[in-house]
DNA sequence: CTTTAGCACTTCAAGTCTCCGAGTGCCAAA
DNA sequence: TTTGGCACTCGGAGACTTGAAGTGCTAAAG
């Protein structure tokens, strides 16, 4: 990736977060002066597409950006002198909050409003339900079942795949060894710290410890009876690429799953606060939104309120705006 | 109406019910012995239509139920013999009820995935607002302004418009017997005797005194911050109806909009417990709702918490079946 | 007066065809 | 390495055809 592929890259995906059309090789050289001709942008736009960065909707249309490129312009190309604009989101009617529900509610609507996009909060009840025992069964050579019993008497289980077989006494072991450091933890109590020991204690399969750490996280985060607000979901009707009730469909779909909705929220479970999370399309990890993008993070709304907060929206959105938004947030707090 | 009329209209109801397609005079004989011949259907079809009660999507097509067609359905030709399947819904998790939010989630979700259609459900936090001072400004010869004062300080207008000229003196006089019976007053105290009772004192214009009644009453129900549940919106796209994307966009607008929403139980405001509402199309009185059909009933979810519950879905729909997923709620609290 | 058979008529929906514009890929020359 | 030029491709819009479904109406029968 040259400094001019760069430049084409970022036009492009500029261009198609303006318009929503695909962007023309004619039309980078009219509106993104670099002195060349419409040939060499082809050449190099040929060269962005075999580096999987932009793709063609079909043989003889323009490009649009495809998942990877978005990425590599989230983690290099974006505008981050972008003015921190101010917005005093967090202070709306704060002399009024008698219901944190609408509290909260408020604020999804007026982000909403300010992002144009849809906005997911979920408040956090924290540690209310704790792991009671766990059990690893082997299924298959390579498969074993992983079944948590919560202290609420709630049973979960979940398959897990390996890429090398795991004898039935390796499986008894690891069992033993959750059960004696995860018995009575709750969502908090269930930290990376935790982590590292067991897997240093059980040194010979990292990778299944860290799935099943978060596997019993999620587990305990969706129990905790989250409070789970949506608003803006209108404004999906806004992007032209949504015209088709099945798209329509499947992202409602999803937003009213409330266990596979908050699973949006994944990546930024141990996260620090003040980061912000940023999933394009399949990073998501959800089959309804691979068209979206999340940006979303860790909040204090006031004290002892915390949760997470989430922007969600066409993969072709406003990103630098999104997350100046989010960020704003922050600053509120921290004064 | 004979009663052949009848059977027919019933028989098309049903079958548009079913099948979401226009219904020819043939798939009545086919399927409602009714012992005369299609040509026979046609010719009372013709007349049903004249009657305003069914009508034609283009020459050349069945008939498919008009909204006053659904409304006499409704009203006279329903099976009233359904049988009163059991629902026991406010059971759920009634040992578990810690939030009440979460509470009303769940009956919503649980009655959404009962009926196939969209629930609504709000709380009603009463009499949290009064009003403070009321005002009727007049503008042109045939409109005055509603202005109200709360004692939450809010302001809120409405402009009325009158059929014949009201002077400057009656607006006057009406402000100042308004503002005699209803200052201090919150939603609960604004009763219809009261109104009657001003419409005795003023005879001149009740139409108007109804008009400003339903205003204040309206007013005072945003203003009491109701806790609004929408679970179910995935039902829509169910129905091959709403395979539009425009036809979605505007009932999700409507869902939305808390304020407008919340006027889908403006029938129900001061209606007996236990009584089930039905508005057909533009009964509703929704713009973005003239499609659909709202079934709607207060209801008592558990002690001291009270609120409203609505089913919404296309005027095609089964009507029994959610008339009595909504009466199951009645037995249940009357045991 | 009511019912019915029969037929002409209308409309929609799906399929086919053509045509045009936009945009690319690639070659050969600069 | 860049560029002008040209052949090629594809989608979308519009025109046209065709078939199926269903009606309205008329004239005859009950």
């Amino acid at each position: 990736m040259d400094s001019r592929k760069e430049q084409i890259l970022k036009a492009i995906i500029k261009e198609y977060i303006f318009g929503a059309e695909p962007v023309s090789s004619k039309t980078i050289v009219n509106r993104y002066g670099l002195n060349v001709s419409s040939a060499t942008i082809r050449n190099e736009m040929a060269a962005l597409e075999s580096l999987g960065y932009i793709k063609q909707p079909h043989i003889s249309s323009g490009r649009i950006p495809a998942a990877s490129g978005y990425r590599y312009y989230v983690d290099f190309l974006m505008d981050n002198d972008r003015i921190a604009d101010e917005y005093n989101i967090l202070d709306i009617n704060t002399s009024n909050i008698k219901n944190i529900h609408n509290y909260l509610k408020e604020i999804a609507i007026l982000l909403a409003g300010l992002s144009n996009y849809t906005v997911i909060i979920t408040e956090e009840k924290q540690g209310e339900d704790k792991i009671h025992h766990l059990k690893l069964v082997g299924l298959l050579e390579d498969k074993a079942l992983l079944v948590l019993v919560l202290s609420s008497q709630k049973v979960k289980d979940y398959v897990l795949s390996f890429l090398e077989r795991i004898s039935e006494d390796e499986l008894k072991k690891l069992t033993d060894i959750l059960n004696y450091y995860l018995i009575d933890k709750n969502i908090d109590e269930i930290t990376q710290e935790l982590k590292q020991e067991i897997i240093n204690i059980f040194p010979s399969n990292p990778l299944l410890v860290e799935e099943i750490f978060k596997l019993v996280v999620n587990a305990l985060y969706e129990e905790n009876n989250v409070d789970v607000i949506v608003e803006g979901v209108k404004n999906i009707f806004k992007f032209p690429e949504f015209n088709e009730v099945k798209k329509i469909e499947s992202f409602i779909n999803t937003l009213e799953d409330q266990g596979q909705l908050t699973r949006i929220f994944d990546n930024i479970l141990g996260q620090e606060k003040g980061e912000i999370d940023i999933k394009i399309g399949d990073e998501i990890g959800l089959e309804g939104l691979s068209d979206f993008t999340v940006i979303a993070t860790n909040c204090l709304f006031c004290d002892g309120i915390q949760g997470k907060i989430g922007i969600i929206g066409p993969t072709r959105m406003f990103y630098e705006k999104n997350i100046t938004l989010l960020e704003s947030l922050f600053k509120q707090k921290e004064e």
